[in-house]
DNA sequence: GTCCCTATACTCGGATAGCAAGTGTCCGAGTATAGGCGG
DNA sequence: CCGCCTATACTCGGACACTTGCTATCCGAGTATAGGGAC
């Protein structure tokens, strides 16, 4: 089970965009300079964002991509679900009610356990990833980065939006 | 990110083992025939139970699989382990090390806020797969199925281990 | 000097190849059993 | 009749094709900007 990588860029994103000055936008060819990753295909994650409505693009010269609303409400969950999908993990197939001992499917009134088990454990897992915004990220970057690295960040962003 | 169906198939044939007396033995072309699957494919997926110490199995005739242990020592999280494998989804690259605003790795002390974000993540998973063995999904079905399902199961069961 | 127009360059967006991992299958190694043979 | 031996058939175990979905890339559609020209 392997979560795409799309979601690791797609984060570190966020959290870069909640930096940016409201009224500038990074295009995603500045974004993919900044973590060091190929420029076309995180377009291709930024895009799914964009339809998610986390993030809104502008077109043309001075554009690119900024965050759609403030990163306090921005769940890890929505930047997950947004690429990765909304799908749950586990797929029941119901094979129960298949094989010798099968039955009408009326008689299948109760949930699959296996199912109901495998359910509740996504939800532990989406629940503790709801509870995490773009906005505690970013607070946990400032308190546990070097101030090193803060300010070569800031000196990046000040160029490339100058 | 998709789970492996062999997790369903490996946890139903766990449940199922879980009620065929001790003494007996269930080949994986019946545990198969049971759930309606592909037998060489569910075969691939029992030998990954022996590895993991959860199924242990008897060669020749009138062997096949039983459980290594007490239903109740068996949780969720050893079958999805044993299958899907126990790495987490997420796995981080680190690419805030990269790019224009990189610096030495010594610099790096904290853990990456989002790796973190998703590990807790992945810790709530995992203990809620933990908190669920096979016995509690086997007192589920004997709760909740249908008696004829119960029936139909069990007159199957005495006629492959007669 | 000011306004408008046009050409430009830069942006996103979706459609298109490549590859790795999971899916599905098969045949060979090993063993408990059942039957036959000898005592 | 009893014990041993052999052949058998049944089991798991790992090695081999195939398909799906993630990875990676490119080119076209649309737009804000900058510059030039007219007034």
């Amino acid at each position: 089970m392997r979560m795409s990588d799309g979601v690791e860029w797609a984060a570190h994103c966020c959290v870069l965009l909640a930096v940016v000055p409201p009224e500038h936008a990074l295009p995603a060819a500045r974004l993919a300079e900044y973590h060091g990753v190929p420029a076309a295909y995180l377009a291709k994650h930024m895009q799914a964002l964009a339809r998610a409505g986390i993030v809104e693009t502008t077109k043309g010269p001075r554009g690119g991509y900024r965050l759609a609303r403030p990163a306090e409400e921005i769940t890890m969950l929505d930047v997950v679900e947004a690429i990765d999908g909304t799908e749950p993990a586990f797929r029941c197939s119901e094979i129960r009610r298949r094989g010798p001992a099968a039955l009408p499917a009326r008689e299948y009134r109760a949930k699959c356990a296996i199912h109901a088990a495998m359910n509740r454990a996504d939800d532990a897992w989406r629940l503790e990833l709801r509870n995490t915004t773009i906005a505690d990220l970013l607070r946990q970057v400032h308190r546990s980065a070097s101030p090193k690295g803060l300010v070569k960040a800031a000196n990046w962003l000040q160029e490339v939006t100058a």
